[in-house]
DNA sequence: TAAACAAGTTTATAAAATAAACCAAATATT
DNA sequence: AATATTTGGTTTATTTTATAAACTTGTTTA
């Protein structure tokens, strides 16, 4: 029987911040913006989620005048990220 | 920047079952639903999107005097599955 | 100084997933 | 022999989720 999938990861745009976060130190709004070509309102709402289940770190502040908000990945977030991919395995018959 | 996934195939449900059926010649209702774990009214419906577009066939008959739905991968099935393999495996840094 | 732009957030809408209710036929129960 | 239960589903309703549209706040630029 397969083992169910980590709903909070099984979304495409979450899928892919935590993807991009995986990768580097940390990185913001605009750039995760531009590399999954969301919209701002589908990215605000996806990066909330992840920030609540822990997932994910933000910081909102200020780069000159205008507004940053940066991201990171948390510890738990790189753990259900590998479960998950472990998971998918059994589906994708790795 | 990423490719977008299949979102045919990017559901729990759907993936699982193209899943097993990419393994196996067929596999009927039952025994999906049993492998799954899923309702029986989730399964005919993700059934029903798959057969719709194209990615499984879909056999409706009878065993004996009970009825009996048998599933089998179609070839354009197997080309999106291994396409969306292809694409997860970017997602999931592979 | 008003128009356009940047960086988001909030709210509304559309689409999905899921569950609940239902159906028809078969088998088991009293 | 009638009735209850189970099997193998489908249909419809509800909930959840994803997405987009509209809005906000402050900033440049014309």
């Amino acid at each position: 029987m397969l083992k169910p999938l980590d709903p909070l990861l099984h979304s495409e745009l979450r899928l892919a911040i935590v993807s991009i976060l995986i990768g580097v130190e940390e990185a913001d709004f605009v750039y995760i913006r531009t590399e999954t070509g969301a919209t701002a309102g589908n990215l605000s709402v996806q990066i909330d989620k992840l920030q609540k289940a822990g997932y994910i770190e933000v910081e909102k502040g200020f780069r000159g005048k205008m507004p940053r908000t940066v991201c990171r990945i948390t510890h738990s977030g790189r753990e259900a990220f590998a479960q998950y991919v472990e998971t998918l395995k059994e589906y994708l018959k790795m």
